[in-house]
DNA sequence: CGTATTTGACCTGCGC
DNA sequence: GCGCAGGTCAAATACG
């Protein structure tokens, strides 16, 4: 997952340096949270990072149900599905035929699980496009699956469902990796966000479109932003406060100035330019999160 | 018309 | 080999 285009990460960056006040390092986090929500998002309870090569499969005391989802997290050599797949009769004209069809279960490198309360449900940066829902076995919600829309190619997903244990959480599992450096457009349909809640349903079957976790509305409402982050002044300001805050030591190598203390002019900025991305993102989820608690409501 | 969502069908991996 | 469950595709549909 990407970052913000900043120059700070203040979940690695200050780690290595030991000049700095800690409650100046707070108070960045602080600031920057909105940025980064995959580091220290607000509303997330628990992340956990699956990346690993090779999982030994232990038959010994897992059930079968176990077994499957740990399976679920490991990833194998990258191309070991592509050649399995031969295609289908429906599929009678492929567009490229060596690329592979789909991806395998076992061909998942990443995973991160997101544990996310609904009303962090919608504070991701990327756009995402709803590919699927499958109900899930043992559990009353379904998941649903998104891929990344904001740049053509990117292979990274999405899952989201509802936590059967916990219905105000979300369980948001991201694969693979972005391949671009971060959105530059929120959602590519500017403005065109379906509203579920007051449209007729074109289907009244399937229990599955009834137990649809009802987040997901906010989860895909977006607000097309007219201004890029980049575009903002106040991202240009933040920017070149920050570069004021690093000395350059050669070949991109900078430290961290020793006396750095957060001038009022980059709290305002901070403050102005978190306001702009809460504008963009996360206005209308907060309208559409209203109706979704209600709809939780059995 | 372009884009997003819905949803049934299809494909794959895995356990038995 | 078979059946199940998860993951993906793609046509139909909805929306601005």
């Amino acid at each position: 997952m990407e970052n913000p285009p900043f120059l700070f990460d203040p979940w690695s960056t200050f780690d290595d340096f030991e000049t700095k006040p800690k409650v100046v390092l707070d108070e960045l986090q602080e600031l920057y949270k909105p940025f980064y929500p995959d580091q220290l998002n607000p509303f997330s309870t628990q992340t956990i990072i699956t990346n690993s090569l090779t999982v030994p499969q232990d038959h010994s005391d897992e059930s079968a149900d176990n077994k499957k989802r740990s399976q679920q997290s490991v990833s194998v050599s990258a191309d070991q599905s592509a050649a399995s797949h031969s295609g289908t009769n429906k599929d009678s004209t492929p567009t490229v035929p060596n690329k592979p069809k789909r991806s395998s279960r076992k061909n998942q490198q990443n995973r991160v699980v997101h544990h996310v309360k609904a009303e962090g449900v919608s504070s991701d940066i990327w756009a995402w496009r709803k590919y699927g829902q499958k109900p899930i076995k043992g559990s009353p919600y379904p998941r649903s699956y998104y891929r990344c829309s904001s740049s053509k190619g990117c292979l990274a997903r999405k899952q989201v469902e509802r936590s059967c244990s916990d219905p105000g959480t979300f369980i948001i599992t991201y694969t693979a990796e972005h391949s671009h450096a971060h959105p530059t457009r929120r959602n590519s349909l500017a403005g065109s966000t379906r509203n579920k809640s007051s449209s007729t349903p074109k289907s009244t079957t399937g229990s599955v479109k009834n137990n649809e976790p009802c987040c997901e509305a906010a989860d895909q409402t977006v607000v097309s932003p007219t201004t890029t982050i980049e575009e903002h002044e106040d991202f240009q300001r933040i920017k070149l406060i920050e570069e004021q805050m690093f000395e350059d030591i050669g070949e991109g190598d900078r430290i961290l100035t020793p006396d750095i203390m957060l001038s009022d002019e980059l709290v305002q900025s901070l403050e102005n330019f978190e306001g702009l991305f809460l504008d963009q993102f996360s206005d209308l989820s907060n309208n559409e999160l209203w109706s979704m608690n209600e709809s939780m409501q059995p």
